[in-house]
RNA sequence: GGGCGGUUAGCUCAGUUGGUUAGAGCGUUGCGUUGACAUCGCAAAGGUCGUAGGUUCGAGUCCUAUACCACCCA
């Protein structure tokens, strides 16, 4: 017998529930191919995380997938499947690069003074230490994930699969390396991808000035730039063919102010008349519709920006010049050249790293690309094919989108730390090697003089292998064999294109699967006004504070249920301590069960017989699992949990606990079935509640199962109860025998009976420790009133030795108010508490409401509603109208 | 410019085959400690479901238009 404390204490269990279930191995997947008697025919549910970012910190994104993940995972795993959830880790090369760089600045160093080894050497450092951290804190949400297969993207096996995807498509064709238009973060001095570039509205100016005619006529044409700095770079300026205003300049050239090089003017149909001035300068170099324009028209392309964005020697007088300062000083020279227009404020799109937010610059650089278009079309033949499913399913229109719409890939990263691109240059005769292992001579020439590439991959490019890389990919692993494909990827939609799309597109080509047959998006979350969480706003919320504030299992709970697929949330405090409380309910609920049960008694020698609360809550529960179980079958865990919730407290504590205490303390059989039926209903609900609470679960299902063996309750005594509930049975779907209808129809009325009188008294202000006398006239019900007259008794107050059921009405019913609820009268004696002004006022109000509803029922009936309608709705509708009648000339009869 | 989502109680949100008195939590008001729980109980107030049309016997739910907010793509 264990005396439980009166509050639910998180930090007592959490952290030992949490090793015991890590240290029992339970974690791990059933049928593992690795071990004896594998049956590869069984299908295993697997999924595998959202790698975190090394060195980054947990933020409420990361216990928002953790909690969703593993509440499938727990799911599956109770439902006996084989289940596997791979964790891990992902270097996220800028991001790490950009923290080790700044710990380096406070020691006054840069990763060029440091040198490429060091500085490797230092970011592995780092890594070692902080890389355990965010694995600790997703071992804190809860996380049932495998942790013997953790998985980090720069391990070897890792690497390996990212070089073996590298040749193949190199093989192939795919990837290919040359001068393209890139977006060029000058801070980092690296490229980055289209993806990695955001945009946004910041009001700038739009400069006018005179591109003078190089024929010394003093004719110009003027021209409107928001960067004046890239006039330097010019090598064009384009009309529109069918301009008027210009058409007698295509052809001519004109003088690059300040530099004096002569340029064309090209006639193009892309130039926007009615934009600026209609004429637009030209420069291929640094601007990605120029660089198109620039192509067609064979161009010449002048790059005038150093990689630190300071201007090069193209820029003439500029040169060492930062742009800004450049762009300033450029249009003062032109304007003491008379070349100005005028200035203008202009609202335009400016291209900002999505890293540390910088202004990148669109310029030319030789990068490593991957060729998209066929691998694009082949995933999206496979999603086409059904072979891989969203939730929810409006993202497939986005994710074909981006593919019908996707450009070649920048691969390449001026960065450290990350996958080194498995290409070497000899020295000596030129060849370019890509291989697989790394080469010792050149297959030319023989020297032994390689170098190689200095630039590291794109992180994504190692994440999009990450379903199958992990598994052990390229190699034929067991655990590749079997689990491979996964089942359901579970992310936030802002990394659709990102991540999700690549991983299918890199699944189908590399493995010819679809790397998940499901993808579920959820959203972003917020705070409690729907603004994004930043440091920067300070309304970030920490959830390892609100763990230990509030407990882990209150912060899953509020993030599953109170959100719905692919829409964001917004979280505050508040809702969290919600939650708080709802463990803790559950918690005081099974203190009161467990006490029920050790004071069971002895197993009786007759059969059950139950009462009409035990019937009740028993097809309640039955309903409730029927319906949990649909809603986990289509992903609506959000709307699941919150059934449980309702169904847990406010009706089995609510209701059927208030409820059984009499039976209970009847004693003999009527208590050891009560108790027995409390655990019943209780054993059933910490099932289904685990996936979203998995710890207050786990630790009140074990002293449950502690107190049913010790008192010898039969509870899952056929099946035996399972080591823990993290591997017990789910409860699946359970057969309606068509006794619970009536049922439940019967304890509804007991319950608008009970809240009538509750309601009554709290309107006549009677103390709730004053027991009331009741008389109880019906013709239909007596009998279920009669055997629920207790139970009225205790939840609505009454006095049970003055409560009478009867079939007519009160002959003396001075001090009495009336009630009437369907077709049965209640006449509540008050006595020094009535007031008949009043009492007459509150039946007036009420039959009021009742005509009201009867005459829309009438209404309704008489329409076409009543032949059109199916027969079960108009039957149901007639019904009500005949209550309603009932209830309506009692309450007549009554006003006199 | 194209697309997507949102607009439901004071606040934050649910509401998946359209079924007829629209739900929860928080907040508000009144009362209160019976064998679990004050992280609680009982009772109550509070919504023409953005707007305008349409389909239908019936619309928060489907269709069209529109306003505002947010996001994605160009």
């Amino acid at each position: 017998m264990t005396e439980l404390p009166k509050t639910y204490d998180f930090k007592e269990y959490e952290q030992k529930i949490y090793a015991d279930w890590e240290s029992k191995g339970y974690f791990g997947p059933t049928n593992d191919p690795n071990k004896p008697g594998h049956d590869p025919s069984i299908k295993p549910f697997v999924i595998v995380i959202p790698p975190p970012n090394v060195t980054g910190g947990l933020h409420l994104g990361h216990p928002l997938f953790v909690s969703t993940i593993d509440l499938m995972i727990r799911y599956h795993r109770m439902k006996g499947e084989p289940t596997l959830w791979v964790p891990g880790t992902d270097h996220a090369g800028i991001a790490t690069q950009l923290q080790v760089e700044k710990q380096l600045a406070k020691e006054g160093l840069t990763r060029t003074q440091l040198g490429r080894e060091a500085f490797e050497k230092r970011m592995w450092q780092w890594k070692e230490q902080y890389g355990g951290q965010i694995t600790h804190q997703i071992r804190r949400i809860g996380a049932s994930c495998d942790w013997d297969r953790e998985r980090f993207t720069l391990d070897e096996g890792l690497s390996r699969a990212v070089r073996e995807a590298f040749v193949r498509l190199y093989e192939k064709g795919l990837i290919y390396r040359g001068p393209r238009m890139i977006n060029w973060s000058p801070g980092l001095k690296t490229a980055v991808s289209d993806l990695e570039v955001e945009y946004s509205e910041e009001m700038g100016t739009l400069y006018y000035f005179k591109y003078p005619l190089a024929d010394g006529s003093g004719d110009f044409i003027p021209v409107a730039t928001t960067r004046p700095e890239t006039i330097l770079g010019d090598t064009a300026v384009a009309v529109h063919p069918e301009d008027p205003r210009y058409q007698r300049f295509v052809g001519k050239m004109v003088r690059v102010p300040v530099l004096g090089r002569e340029i064309p003017v090209v006639a193009d149909e892309y130039v926007e008349r009615e934009f600026g001035t209609g004429a637009l300068k030209i420069t291929p170099g640094h601007d990605p519709r120029d660089y198109e324009i620039g192509e067609r028209h064979h161009l010449a392309l002048i790059n005038i920006m150093n990689p630190d964005a300071t201007l090069n020697e193209n820029a003439g007088p500029y040169q060492g010049m930062d742009r800004y300062a450049a762009r300033k000083a450029l249009w003062e020279e032109m304007r003491a050249l008379g070349l100005v227009i005028k200035e203008e404020p202009y609202m335009m799109s400016v291209p900002r790293s999505q890293r540390g937010g910088e202004i990148v610059e669109p310029l030319v650089s030789t990068q490593w690309f991957v060729r998209m278009e066929t691998l694009a079309q082949n995933a999206k033949a496979a999603v086409e094919a059904g072979e891989v499913t969203f939730v929810p399913d409006r993202f497939i229109k986005v994710f074909h989108n981006w593919m019908d719409n996707i450009q070649d890939w920048c691969i390449s990263r001026q960065l450290w730390w990350g996958h080194r691109i498995p290409v070497w240059y000899c020295q000596d005769c030129g060849e370019v090697i890509v291989a697989r292992e790394t080469p010792e001579r050149c297959p030319k020439c023989g020297s032994a003089r390689l170098e190689q590439d200095p630039d590291v991959l794109d992180t994504w490019f190692s994440s999009g292998l990450w379903p199958f890389s992990t598994l052990g990919w390229p190699e034929e692993t067991l655990d590749y064999a079997y689990f491979y494909p996964t089942s359901v990827l579970v992310t936030a939609y802002d990394i659709l294109f990102f991540w999700v799309a690549r991983m299918i597109l890199d699944g189908v080509e590399f493995t010819g699967k679809a790397p998940f047959h499901t993808v579920y998006l959820h959203g972003i979350i917020r705070d409690e006004k729907g603004q994004k969480m930043s440091k920067t706003k300070n309304n970030a919320i920490d959830p390892l504070e609100v763990m230990d504030v509030m407990g882990t299992d209150a912060l899953r709970f509020t993030l599953l249920v109170g959100s719905t697929p692919g829409n964001d949330m917004n979280i505050s405090v508040k809702k969290v301590e919600a939650n708080r409380n709802f463990a803790n309910k559950i918690w005081n609920i099974g203190r009161f069960v467990i006490s029920a049960v050790d004071r069971a008694g002895q197993k009786p020698a007759e059969e059950p017989v139950w009462t009409l609360p035990d019937s009740w809550i028993w097809a309640r529960l039955k309903q409730v699992v029927n319906s949990v179980n649909a809603l986990f079958e289509n992903y609506q865990f959000g709307e699941a949990g919150k059934q449980v919730y309702e169904f847990f407290w406010s009706e089995f504590a609510d209701w059927y606990l208030e409820a059984s205490k009499r039976q209970l303390s009847e004693g003999g059989d009527r208590a050891y079935f009560t108790a027995y039926g409390l655990a019943r209903v209780l054993d059933v609900m910490l099932r289904l509640l685990h996936p979203f609470t998995p710890f207050v679960t786990e630790a009140l299902w074990g002293y449950l199962k502690q107190a049913c063996l010790d008192s010898g309750l039969p509870v899952n005594s056929r099946t035996g109860w399972e080591d823990a509930l993290i591997l017990a049975r789910w409860p699946e779907r359970m057969e309606m025998e068509g006794w619970e209808d009536e049922i439940i129809k019967d304890f509804n009325t007991t319950q608008e009976l009970i809240r009538a009188i509750r309601n009554l008294r709290s309107e006549y202000k009677i103390e709730p420790s004053r027991k009331l006398h009741a008389v109880f006239v019906t013709s239909k019900l007596q009998i279920l009133l009669e055997s629920q007259k207790l139970v009225l008794c205790d939840l609505a107050g009454l006095d049970p030795e003055l409560t009478e059921i009867r079939t007519d009405k009160p002959e003396d019913q001075s001090g009495m108010a009336g009630l009437v609820v369907e077709e049965v009268e209640v006449f509540v004696q008050l006595e020094d508490a009535k007031d008949d002004a009043a009492e007459e006022e509150r039946l007036r109000k009420e039959l009021a409401e009742l005509q009201s509803q009867i005459a829309r029922l009438e209404g309704l009936l008489a329409s076409p509603f009543a032949q059109k309608a199916p027969e079960k709705i108009v039957q149901a509708e007639r019904e009500k109208l005949e209550t309603y009648k009932v209830s309506a000339e009692k309450l007549r009869a009554r006003l006199g």
